[in-house]
DNA sequence: AATCTAAAAGAGAACAAGTCTCAATATCGT
DNA sequence: ACGATATTGAGACTTGTTCTCTTTTAGATT
């Protein structure tokens, strides 16, 4: 495991203690299984990873358990592509990335943009708006597909 | 009707014709629906308004001409939330906007940038993609839920 | 350690957005 | 007017997600 999982896998238990959480199975394997990836996995696939394990972890946690962590803070939810959502660890140190989306094939590429941030974060102050993230996609057709 | 969605509906029609498609009722009620709304509508809703005509339109229809309109570049194809995506003209002039979606009511205000233009303009360039398009979105809460 | 209580979990039904199929209909070049 | 082909609508279907409800479990309390 890379060092960020480690630290956000920690930072993850520490965060779900903090809110009075217990510790049960299935959000803690659904936090392992968001360490393991390092872009954006969809619930169904998580779903069907953790399906497997023994015991196995029902649908129902693994979105709820999402949706808990997203509430936290502790993961990101983006919109993939028509209409499947994919979900991502926030690294606790503030870091993060977006994503050029291939309408091909679905691949995803991360990339990340400094003055890009910052544009966002002088517009977020302009704008009639309480702002507490932002999500920008590029789409189009990745290297391969672009051939 | 707006001079800007004049402009749209004219333009639209060109490029269908353009494109070899015949003219049918379904997809020019698409097309003067899209007309009326000024920021991204979803396609249910498109569905419900259109639904209601004589003769009515049907859903498989407003999604079939959404499709076409957008891979002929007239139309705009947003993730509102949780999985519905929305709808809107993209003006030939050029410009066009992003958008600040509220968590709480939904509610989605416009806006538009230059510089952040212009960042994912360079950004386009140096990532190893072939840019088509992109998204922006704020998410957070608008100025009335905020209080 | 045994007990208790609210949180957590799992199975599966329900739901919603979007897609597909296919027969009926309409457009438009000839 | 005709015929080839695009367009359409009804409704079944798929897929991603949420809900419901019962059982199980964590962890505080005796």
């Amino acid at each position: 495991m890379t060092k960020t999982a480690e630290n956000w896998t920690a930072h993850a238990f520490a965060a779900l203690a903090e809110a009075g959480l217990r510790k049960g199975g299935a959000r803690t394997a659904v936090v392992e299984a968001l360490a393991g990836h390092d872009c954006a996995v969809t619930a169904l696939d998580l779903d069907e990873e953790l399906r497997r394990r023994r015991p196995p972890v029902g649908r129902a946690s693994v979105y709820r358990a999402l949706e808990q962590l997203e509430q936290l803070g502790l993961v990101a939810r983006i919109e993939v592509c028509r209409g499947t959502a994919g979900y991502e660890r926030i690294d606790p140190a503030g870091h993060h990335h977006h994503h050029a989306i291939c309408g091909d094939c679905g691949q995803m590429v991360p990339f990340e943009d400094p003055k890009l941030e910052r544009a966002i974060g002088e517009l977020a102050k302009s704008v009639d708006f309480e702002v507490t993230s932002h999500d920008v996609v590029l789409r189009g057709r990745c290297e391969k597909c672009a051939r």
